[in-house]
RNA sequence: GGGCUCGUAGCUCAGUGGAUAGAGCGCCGGACUACGAAUCCGUAGGCCGCAGGUUCAAAUCCUGCCGGGCCCA
């Protein structure tokens, strides 16, 4: 039973006897300090104004009709506090009864159905492929990932994808560029070109596509870029699907703009938006006038010189994503692109899919090494790629310190402390209670000692506060699951294992467990399984390892 | 110049209408002859950028200003 489900179900009923309506900005949450009970409601306040009387006195009434119809004796007690807040504390037995739920549901606990199937796309990461993945798209890639699995986890029917811009300027700069470092390698007097990409990765490019096509320098130069290009796209993207594969983050869809555009779909869409009345031509350009739809000015889909815009393929794009049957979508950016919002959404209104996007923005990141920025120009081709970055702290350091952030902060990433096992690292110290509990177990069972089945008669020794704690603690993960999943935030989560682990740890300190007796020990067992379970699902949320054994740490300054 | 966004402890960050504003790091002081000390316990540290407004109640909402970041012109 749910512990604020049935705090909101029992103050119905008491408003209802009392003749008062239920307000609609009731808020029932656990309070910020224990003193005050279990859970806390506002009632009595929002009540006071309309009923002509003090907060305070209508709490009373309320708590005393609340107390007077405990039929099933799960309420310990009820307090007025403060301004007139209704505080209620649950009696232990109410408490231990959600080890039953957690251990029944393992590392399914947390899952629920509040997207009833609905059908969201996710699309992140999305980076062009003119190189490899740097630091700030790993951020958006951790983010995406993560958001996938908490809507995942309440009920919805996810789709991941990535969409190559493969099609448009910088893919000419791309071939060009291959190009030109093919010819280099056999005449290194051919000059650089204005704008072109310098990466060490452009020259292996060349290299390989001049092994693979010995007879390049002979082609006809349009077939040759033709050929650089195309090996480019295909090399730069194998690398970056190899990346998120090792950060593990999975796409389920790869949507080629190029695709889109053989396709002819630019065309349907730009027919869709005239049909509507949204286009006209000005300068010889076709221009959309979004202006209507909130933006605030005019954009230009194709140039005068017949080019297409960015603008005019992204909407194509997402004319083709809805026509996919998607309820929902959202986008991961950067925050470099946030100008970009207000017309994408103008876009989608004219689409006739008004609300249906959800964009979020990811804030940049600041890369450090020992305090000191790390610069990171792609344009002189020097930069930090995320291979090197999760190489060198490892993917769950690198998924959680991004994961622990809300989204539109900007993030400061310092190698030395995300690579240090200390608690500068959250993750080790969730993982560490993890491994705690699985270490315990396994000396249990050597012992013969088992965890206790929920519902057995000794668990009733479990009546200290700090046990009561943990069941509480445990009892809240569903409630922050959905809170995560709805404002499409995974550092709810990653704060909510840190408070986790932090009451085993504490724990763990303060009771022993094996050593106990028997009965107290195994009760004990089932108690800190069903945490380690907890602490699994919420890790598994943020794609990252519940490891059953962690390798001790090194010294870090051994004695001289 | 216009727009978006952020401003909370020395540092990195939670908290977005509720009670005495929190956590980690760092500082200082304690705790292993028992289950993993990657741990725990304690002390100190705040005009929540500034000023008005909205209300029973504002770090949170509104307006203006200051400061950082970004986008556009």
């Amino acid at each position: 039973m749910k512990a604020k489900h049935y705090f909101e179900e029992a103050l119905r009923a008491a408003l209802g006897r009392l003749d008062l309506p239920w307000p609609d900005k009731t808020i029932i949450e656990p309070p910020r300090e224990r003193k005050f009970g279990d859970y806390s409601a506002n009632v009595a306040m929002l009540l006071a104004g309309a009923a002509e009387k003090k907060p305070r006195d209508i709490a009373e009434a309320i708590a005393t009709d609340l107390r007077a119809h405990d039929e099933g004796g799960r309420i310990e007690r009820v307090d007025v506090a403060g301004p007139g807040f209704l505080n209620i504390t649950f009696a232990p037995e109410f408490w231990r009864g959600i080890l039953a739920d957690v251990s029944a549901a393992g590392t399914a606990y947390g899952e629920s159905d509040l997207g009833h199937g609905e059908r969201v796309q996710v699309e992140y990461v999305s980076a062009n492929p003119t190189g490899p993945l740097h630091i700030g798209h790993g951020r958006g890639a951790a983010l995406g990932d993560s958001i996938a699995r908490l809507l995942r986890k309440t009920g919805h029917d996810v789709s991941c994808e990535y969409y190559i811009n493969d099609a448009g300027r910088q893919m000419r700069i791309l071939g060009d560029s291959v190009w030109l470092r093919l010819r280099q390698m056999t005449d290194p007097s051919i000059p650089d070109l204005d704008d072109f990409y310098r990466g060490d990765y452009i020259k292996d490019i060349a290299a390989r596509v001049k092994r693979e096509n010995p007879t390049i320098l002979d082609m006809p130069e349009k077939q040759a870029i033709d050929i650089c290009f195309r090996e480019a796209v295909g090399g730069i993207m194998a690398g970056i699907k190899q990346d998120l594969t090792d950060f593990r983050v999975r796409h389920d869809v790869w949507f080629s703009e190029k695709s889109l555009v053989d396709a002819g779909r630019i065309d349907e869409a730009f027919a869709d938006l005239k049909s509507r009345g949204l286009t006209f031509e000005k300068d010889g350009a076709l221009w959309f006038r979004t202006t209507e739809l909130g933006d605030d000015k005019d954009r230009v889909l194709r140039k005068s010189t017949g080019e297409l815009t960015y603008f005019a393929s992204d909407i194509a794009y997402h004319h083709d994503k809805f026509r996919r049957g998607f309820d929902r979508v959202i986008d991961i950016w950067g925050a470099d692109h946030h100008g970009y919002v207000p017309r994408m959404q103008a876009a989608v209104t004219a689409l006739g899919r008004q609300g249906a996007l959800t964009v979020i923005l990811v804030q940049l990141v600041s890369l450090l090494k020992d305090g000191e920025q790390i610069a990171m120009s792609t344009r002189a081709g020097k930069f930090e790629t995320l291979a090197d970055v999760v190489a060198y702290v490892g993917a769950d350091a690198a998924r959680f310190l991004f994961l622990s952030r809300k989204s539109d902060s900007p993030l400061e990433f310092d190698l030395e402390v995300v690579r240090r096992k200390s608690m500068d690292n959250p993750v080790y110290y969730v993982q560490y209670a993890y491994a705690r509990v699985h270490s315990m177990l396994a000396k249990g069972a050597a012992a013969g000692i088992a965890p206790a089945a929920p519902g057995a008669a000794c668990l009733t020794a479990l009546d200290t506060p700090d046990d009561l704690e943990l069941c509480r603690q445990m009892e809240r993960f569903p409630d922050v699951v959905a809170s995560a999943a709805q404002g499409l935030a995974p550092h709810v989560i990653s704060h909510y294992l840190t408070e986790l682990a932090a009451g085993l740890h504490k724990y763990y300190t303060q009771h022993h467990v094996l050593s106990a007796g028997p009965e107290v020990a195994s009760a004990r067992l089932l108690l800190l399984s069903c945490v380690a379970a907890t602490l699994a699902a919420g890790l598994d949320l943020l794609g990252v390892e519940a490891p059953e054994r962690m390798d001790q740490v090194a010294e870090e300054s051994p004695a001289a």
